[in-house]
RNA sequence: GCCCAUAUAGCUCAGUCGGUAGAGCACUUCCUUGGUAAGGAAGAGGUCACCGGUUCAAAUCCGGUUAUGGGCUCCA
C-alpha cells in the first residue's frame, strides 16, 4: 500500500504497487499524455516502473530538464535503430546526451555520406511514427554478451564486459532493435518528434588515438518542432557571430596557406590588438609586475635542461646554425628563469613578477588549428611569479582578483574555473604535488568561486586552475591559468637566500589572464559579434559630408575629433547619406557624424549611433563629452 | 596526426550529361550633390588551390599535395 508523496507537497495512497503512468494517469489525463519517465527517490526510471512502496515521486515531462534529456537519448536510439535497419552489417557503440542533442558512434565498413544521413533521417521519422513501445529487460551479464556476439556486436559486449560486476544489465528493446542501456527512456517512439540529424565525424572508439577510428553521427532534438526550428535559427545567428567571418568582412585580419596557423594583422584589427595589450600593460604596472622581453631563438639545451624538448620536441619549430641547434621559442619560462638568474636573490626581493607579451611558436598538429583560437604562432600575456611557499597562497589569490578584474572590464561575466590535478606522466614528488594543488583549491575556495575539479589534466611539472570563456557556438576555450611549478626553477638553477641564510628554490607560478592574445581577441569579436565597445573599436567615429560643399568643414570637424585623442574616419565619397550610413553601420563604428548645409551654418554636428539611434544636431564640445562618458571608466588609449 | 567534407573574380556564390566561365556586391569612368541602412549607366576583372593522369576535349572524371571547415586525439 504505497503512499506516494507529490513535488507539491500532496500525498496519494493506492492499494496495491502502480506504475508512474499509473500514478500519472490518476493525476490526469493531460499529464498522463505529456509523461516521459518518473523520478522515485530521485531515480529516474521509465514510465512501467512500478513503486511498490512509499516513495517521493515526481513525473517527468518535456518540460523538465531531465525530459529533454530523456528524449535526446532515446533519439540517439532511434538513430541506432534507423542505422542498422538501413545497413545491417553496421556495428553499434555508444550514443550518449549532450549539450543540444545526442551523438551516436559507429563501425561501418564504408563512410556515411551526407545522402545516407538524409535516408537514415527518413527512416527515423517513420519508426517514430509507428510508437514502437519501448521495454526494459534487466538480464544476467553472460546472456547480455552472448547476446551481442551473436549478433555481431563485438563493440557492445566488450562495453558490458566493462560494467563493474555490482551493476544490472539492462536492456531497451524497440521493434526489432535491442540496444544496451542504463535508460530510462521515453514510452514509445511517438514521443520523438522534432530531431535533425546535424554532421558525420571521425571520434576514436573509446576516446584513444590508438584505437580505430568509429564514425560519428551528431544529431539534436526537442521537445516539439518550434524549439528544433529555434535552436537551428539560433545556430545560423551564432554562424554570423564567427571569428573568422567577421575577421574577413570588418578587414581585421587574414591568413593564407603560406603560414598556416599564423595571423597577418591588417591595420584595424593590429589596432584591437594593441589595445587589449596597452590595458593589460596597465593593469600589470598597477599589480607590481615588471616588464621583460626575451629571445625568439634558444639553444636546444636550455629546453632539455627544462623538459620541454623531452616531451615537445617533436611540436618544436627547429632551426640550425655553426653547430649549435636552436628551438624557436614555444613559451616564455625557461627565459625569465634566465632573468631571474642574474644576480643574487634574497627572500627580500620576493615575489618577483615577471612579465611578457610572449611570442610563442608550436608547431600544432594540423587538424588542431582554428581560427584564432588555435594556433602556430601566438602571445601569451605570460608572467611568472618567483616566490616563497608561503607566499603562494596570496599571490594565486590576487591574480584572480586582477583576472576578474580584466574579465569584468573586457565584459566577461560568463567563466568557468576548472583544477586540474597531477597527471600519470609527471616529474616531481607526490608530497610537492600534494601542496601545491591544496594550495589552488584553497584560493579557490576562500573566494567562494565555484569550480570543476579535472582529475589528471595538470600540466607535467605542476597543477593548475584554468579560466575558460565560451565562443559563439558554445565550444570552450581556456583564456586564463594559473599553475603552480615546483620543478622548474630547481631544473633550471634559481634560488634565493632565506632569512637564515641558506640557499633555498623559489616557486614559479605561471600565470596569463587572457592566454593568447589572438584567442581572447577572436572570443571577443563573438562576444560583441563584432560590434566592439567604443574604447576597443579601431575606428570610433566616422564623419561624413552630404555634398561636396561641406567636405571642408567636415575635414575639420574629423580633425578636432581625432585631437582629442579618437580614431576617426573622414568618408567625402560622393555618395549618398543612406548609402555611407549604411555602409559604416555594417562597419560596425560606434558614432557617426553627418555634416551638411544645417550643420556648416550653425557649426554644429548631427550625431547617430552604431544601432541606429539618431542622437540629433550637438556642439563638438559636446560630441567629446558624450565619448569620454561613453568609454567611462574603462581603459583609456 | 586521424575521419569526413570543401577549394571558381577582391567578397558571397551559380556553373546540368566532360565541349573552353557567370551573377550580385566591391573596383574604375561618367551622370547625379542627394538629410539617416543600397541613385543610375558603362567598363575592367579568372592558370577554376597546386601537381599529375584519363580523354579529341577537364572547373567538371581519377590519383596525389596543400589549405580551409566540422569532429576526434593533443594542447608546455
Amino acid at each position: 500500500m504505497p503512499i506516494i508523496s507529490l513535488p507539491d507537497g500532496s500525498q496519494r495512497e493506492f492499494d496495491d504497487p502502480v506504475t508512474v503512468m499509473d500514478l500519472a494517469n490518476s493525476i490526469g489525463k493531460g499529464l498522463a499524455q505529456a509523461t516521459l519517465a518518473g523520478s522515485v527517490n530521485g531515480h529516474l526510471v521509465d514510465t512501467d516502473w512500478m513503486i511498490n512502496s512509499d516513495a517521493e515521486v515526481k513525473i517527468i515531462t518535456d518540460r523538465d530538464e531531465a525530459g529533454l534529456d530523456i528524449i535526446r537519448h532515446s533519439t540517439a536510439h532511434l538513430l541506432a535503430q534507423a542505422v542498422k535497419m538501413l545497413y545491417p552489417t553496421v556495428q553499434v557503440t555508444i550514443g550518449p546526451v549532450i549539450e543540444d542533442g545526442f551523438y551516436y558512434d559507429f563501425s561501418f565498413e564504408r563512410p556515411f555520406t551526407p545522402e545516407d544521413l538524409g535516408a537514415i533521417e527518413k527512416k527515423m521519422a517513420e519508426v517514430a511514427n509507428l510508437k514502437l513501445k519501448v521495454t526494459r529487460k534487466v538480464v544476467p551479464r553472460d546472456e547480455a554478451v552472448r547476446f551481442f556476439r551473436e549478433q555481431g556486436e563485438q563493440y557492445k559486449a566488450e562495453i558490458i564486459e566493462d560494467i563493474p560486476r555490482d551493476q544490472e544489465i539492462s536492456l531497451y528493446s524497440q521493434g526489432e532493435f535491442t540496444d544496451l542501456c542504463r535508460g530510462p527512456h521515453v514510452p514509445h517512439t511517438g514521443k520523438l518528434k522534432a530531431f535533425k540529424l546535424m554532421k558525420i565525424a571521425g571520434a576514436y572508439w573509446r576516446g584513444d588515438s590508438r584505437n580505430e577510428m568509429l564514425q560519428r553521427i551528431y544529431g539534436t532534438a526537442w521537445s516539439d518542432k518550434k524549439a528544433l526550428k529555434a535552436y537551428l535559427h539560433r545556430l545560423e545567428e551564432a554562424e554570423k557571430r564567427d571569428h573568422r567571418k567577421l575577421g574577413k568582412t570588418l578587414n581585421l585580419f587574414h591568413s593564407q596557406e603560406e603560414a598556416p596557423g599564423m595571423i597577418f594583422w591588417h591595420d584595424k584589427g593590429w589596432r584591437i590588438y594593441q589595445t587589449v595589450e596597452q590595458m593589460i600593460r596597465s593593469k600589470l604596472s598597477k599589480h607590481n609586475y615588471g616588464e621583460v622581453r626575451t629571445p625568439q631563438v634558444v639553444d636546444r639545451s636550455l629546453w632539455e635542461k627544462s623538459g620541454h624538448w623531452d616531451k615537445f620536441g617533436d611540436e618544436m619549430f627547429t632551426t640550425h646554425s655553426e653547430h649549435h641547434d636552436y628551438a624557436i621559442k614555444p613559451m616564455n619560462c625557461p627565459c625569465h628563469v634566465q632573468i631571474y638568474n642574474q644576480g643574487i636573490k634574497s627572500y627580500r626581493d620576493l615575489p618577483i613578477r615577471m612579465a611578457e607579451f610572449g611570442s610563442c611558436h608550436r608547431n600544432e598538429p594540423s587538424g588542431t588549428l582554428h581560427g584564432l583560437m588555435r594556433l602556430r604562432s601566438f602571445v601569451q600575456d605570460d608572467a611568472h611569479i618567483f616566490c616563497t611557499e608561503d607566499q603562494i597562497q596570496d599571490e594565486v589569490s590576487a591574480f584572480i582578483d586582477l583576472l576578474f578584474e580584466v574579465y569584468r572590464e573586457f565584459g566577461f561575466d560568463d567563466v568557468l574555473i576548472k583544477l586540474s590535478t597531477r597527471p600519470d606522466d609527471r616529474v616531481g614528488d607526490d608530497s610537492v604535488w600534494d601542496k601545491a594543488e591544496h594550495a589552488l583549491e584553497l584560493a579557490l575556495n576562500n573566494k567562494a568561486l565555484e569550480w570543476m575539479l579535472q582529475p589528471g589534466e595538470g600540466a607535467f611539472y605542476g597543477p593548475k586552475i584554468e579560466f575558460s570563456l565560451k565562443d559563439c557556438l558554445g565550444r570552450i576555450w581556456q583564456c586564463g591559468t594559473i599553475q603552480v611549478d615546483f620543478s622548474m626553477p630547481e631544473r633550471l638553477g634559481a634560488s634565493y637566500i632565506a632569512e637564515d641564510g641558506s640557499k633555498r628554490t623559489p616557486v614559479m607560478l605561471h600565470r596569463a589572464i587572457l592566454g593568447s592574445m589572438e584567442r581572447f581577441i577572436g572570443i571577443l569579436i563573438e562576444h560583441y559579434s563584432g560590434t566592439l565597445p567604443l574604447w576597443l573599436a579601431p575606428i570610433q567615429v566616422v564623419v561624413f559630408n552630404i555634398a561636396d560643399r561641406h567636405a571642408e568643414y567636415a575635414r575639420k570637424v574629423a580633425d578636432s575629433v581625432r585631437n582629442q585623442g579618437f580614431y576617426v574616419d573622414l568618408d567625402l565619397r560622393n555618395e549618398k547619406i543612406g548609402f555611407k550610413i549604411r555602409e559604416h553601420s555594417m562597419q560596425r563604428i560606434p558614432y557617426l557624424v553627418i555634416v551638411g548645409d544645417k550643420e556648416l551654418e550653425s557649426r554644429i554636428i548631427t550625431v547617430r549611433t552604431q544601432s541606429g539611434k539618431d542622437l540629433g544636431a550637438m556642439d563638438i564640445e559636446e560630441f567629446y563629452g558624450l565619448l569620454q562618458n561613453d568609454i567611462g571608466q574603462n581603459f583609456k588609449k
